[in-house]
DNA sequence: TCAACTGTAACTGATATTATTACAGTATAA
DNA sequence: TTATACTGTAATAATATCAGTTACAGTTGA
């Protein structure tokens, strides 16, 4: 799994559960357990997403736009690590003249998307406030 | 995920696939798509596994045991990438001040160890026969 | 005794990952 | 309007992981 789906997640229930839902890059990645240049990164493409406010400048940093209760982490999977069960390196070879060696690749193929599917489904079905709620519990 | 998984699962459906059930490694390297060292470094774990027979010396490789229709997905993921659904890098830091930042390791890893148990469970419902059945249905 | 195998480790090159540094652009506040 | 505190983004470096290659000792069958 890529990292950069625990840090966006991380990020938002932080955001989450601070009472003003806003924070700068530096702040968040102390809590992150990282550099601010990642938090940023990856806070670009959850702007994009319309997952939270930019606001540069003196005083800015990152804003919650959207209830937590509403975001899921399927959504933030789709945004920052899609394809993650499907490996990089594929075996056998189409144009192979055995029938296993020719059809492995789009036959694994197949079983590694419906994986992901079912991934996707449960991420589907956990919030950030699930996320920040079971955190709480923890206290 | 990890492609030993990938070319142990390809070996295992290859020699289902051979009347005789036996190959040697350069033999199944081809069809796989690498070289024989790597398949030898995985059928070695299968071996342990008992998933498979070794036969040193010459007209010897590696042959099947097992009945392709017992063999899970699920017992070849176990063996050779259980946990790739957990991320290496974790978030946070549990000495941290904040509830979030010294909590959001233990919940993120609850989540993840579910996931990878969802997806043992779907890899359990797909055996070695299914995966041949599959292929032989592109023809 | 030769030839064909496995088992295993060392080494190389390629790719991916994380951290770091830098700096231009932008907004706030004095 | 100027200093300050931010974001956005890219370049670089350090490290880890991955795949391919080579090598060779050990084993077995002919």
């Amino acid at each position: 799994m890529n990292s950069e789906f625990t840090i966006a997640v991380h990020s938002l229930v932080y955001l989450a559960y601070l009472p003003e839902r806003m924070a700068p890059s530096e702040v968040i990645a102390e809590n992150v357990s990282t550099n601010p240049a990642r938090v940023r990164k990856v806070m670009s493409h959850l702007r994009k997403g319309g997952y939270v406010d930019t606001r540069e400048g003196a005083g800015g940093g990152y804003r919650l736009t959207l209830d937590p209760a509403v975001v899921s982490l399927a959504d933030i999977y789709r945004l920052m690590a899609q394809g993650s069960v499907i490996p990089s390196w594929c075996s056998g070879d189409p144009d192979s003249d055995c029938v296993v060696g020719s059809n492995m690749r789009s036959v694994m193929n197949g079983i590694f998307c419906t994986a992901e599917k079912q991934l996707e489904s449960y991420f589907g079905g956990i919030t950030v406030a699930d996320v920040l709620g079971r955190i709480k519990v923890c206290k």
